[in-house]
DNA sequence: GCCAACGTTGGC
DNA sequence: GCCAACGTTGGC
């Protein structure tokens, strides 16, 4: 099982729209980055846990945990003109994009951008690098150990 | 295959 | 709204 950190904005989609969704379950989409759509192809399995981050809002941080439940399949939007994620160059037959469901288990203390970078095990994070923009990203067994210590209990 | 121009991300 | 950093595009 591995561990990731999937970043939303909470004016989209945030922590509390997961719990109050269907099964406290949402389909992932939009990621139209190809490093972040190879992670979901490529090493993301169901079961997998994800840290759930608000970003560009007014207090970025991680707000909850959610769990990836389906494998990654075609994400729709990119065949939808109507739609922001529109991909013009993905057809059904040759999709482009993917993404994934995901559930939440819980929303947590939001965990701040500005105190993750306080703590020396996460010194390596690769959220914290300098320009760092990945909306899909492995988190280290360590790191992630170390946060859901900061986290405290569900 | 290089690289300049452009677009996007995301913290501040 | 600004802007640094990075990714993508497209002419050559």
């Amino acid at each position: 099982m591995a561990y990731w950190l999937m970043k939303s904005e909470p004016d989209e989609v945030s922590i509390d729209d997961v719990l109050a969704a269907p099964a406290r379950t949402v389909a992932w989409f939009g990621v139209r980055n190809y490093q972040a759509r190879n992670f979901m192809r490529d090493a993301m399995r169901e079961g997998d846990l994800v840290l759930f981050y608000h970003s560009s809002c007014a207090e970025p941080g991680i707000a909850g945990i959610v769990q990836v439940c389906s494998p990654a399949y075609p994400d729709a939007t990119q065949f939808d003109p109507a739609s922001p994620y529109h991909d013009p160059k993905a057809t059904p037959e040759q999709p482009r994009w993917i993404g994934v469901d995901v559930r939440a288990l819980r929303k947590t203390a939001l965990l701040s951008l500005k105190e993750l970078r306080t703590v020396p095990a996460l010194a390596g994070m690769r959220l914290l690098a300098k320009g760092s923009r990945l909306s899909v990203m492995p988190v280290e067994p360590h790191e992630w150990h170390a946060i859901e210590a900061l986290l405290g209990q569900p």
